[in-house]
DNA sequence: TACAAGATGTGATTGAGTCTCAATAGTGAT
DNA sequence: ATCACTATTGAGACTCAATCACATCTTGTA
């Protein structure tokens, strides 16, 4: 799952797995082996990723000190969202994360054909919903907004195919 | 999962059974008993669900001609969805329902509380999604947005609970 | 009314995610 | 550096939603 890079990244003082052994002792957790593996790995690329892909690249083919069992990462998963270092949403039934920390807010465009995601901001949107949440005496904490369609790549795609069947 | 029907319907001219029949008709399928039933079931009253609860009411509790299976109940809610007459949404990695035709679009304030639903309209927000959509050469076809937070309800409650352990 | 194709139900199966529990490995104190 | 304490890990079993396969039953149609 690949994305465009049209955001700037934000500037941190920490690195991701400082900040996480920060959260980590502020909850009397551990620095393990198997949380410093998998935090590496995830922010080594900024990429949207499933829990199946880490498990492929950390449980299934690697043997040895740098693997993770399937129940760890699900478990340092939770604990990094929870830890505010990853987001989490869910696509087509599926749980996608994304980096959260060192990364602007953003909302997505997702290409039903080629299932990347493409990501935008937008202060409006921010303002919308807290006029929304306040009309309705409600507490907003987060909110996630994901605009379904087809993206410009794959419209070029089908406009071709569609040009070459003409052709028949 | 109740809901606030803060909305008016849409009037439309034919019933959801009807309406349903001209998809089955367009495609060649059959109008049948399981699917009668479930549409009818679905239609008598206006409430977000899960495929779950279906399976309850008509699959689990009932014997007889108004049962249906799970494998069909899960069959004919995709095509209700293809038919345009239910709208699906994923929350909290849990597939829920809602009745799409007539009622017009709309979108959600999820309490992480009590886990209701509340719904509204803002013209605005399309507006946005159009505009984004356009500078970003994406067709956009639908969207999700939803905004996470606890409902003036809950909050209330938690409240009282607060003021209640304050006396101790 | 009979027949071919579509639909249904039973029971098995998949797949994501979680749980249990014995073994292991951080951590803070000595 | 070592110890004791306790959180964490990994293997494998398990849960739950959703889907599949296929023998049997229904529907729309000639």
């Amino acid at each position: 799952m690949t994305e465009q890079f049209a955001l700037e990244s934000v500037d941190v003082s920490l690195q991701p797995m400082e900040r996480f052994e920060e959260y980590l002792q502020s909850k009397g957790k551990r620095v393990t082996q198997p949380r410093r593996v998998l935090v590496e790995h995830v922010f080594s690329k900024h990429e949207h990723f499933d829990a199946d892909a880490l498990i492929d690249e950390l449980s299934t083919q690697v043997k040895g000190p740098q693997r993770v069992s399937r129940p760890t990462v699900y478990r340092t998963l939770n604990e990094l969202v929870e830890a505010g270092l990853l987001r989490k949403m869910e696509i087509g039934g599926r749980a996608v994360y994304e980096h959260d920390y060192g990364y602007p807010d953003h909302d997505h465009l997702y290409c039903t054909q080629c299932q990347n995601l493409i990501e935008f901001q937008s202060t409006e949107l921010v303002e919308l919903r807290n006029r929304v949440a306040r009309e309705q005496n409600f507490r907003a904490s987060s909110h996630r907004f994901i605009i379904n369609g087809i993206c410009e790549e794959c419209q070029k795609k089908s406009r071709r195919k569609k040009r070459r069947l003409d052709l028949i």
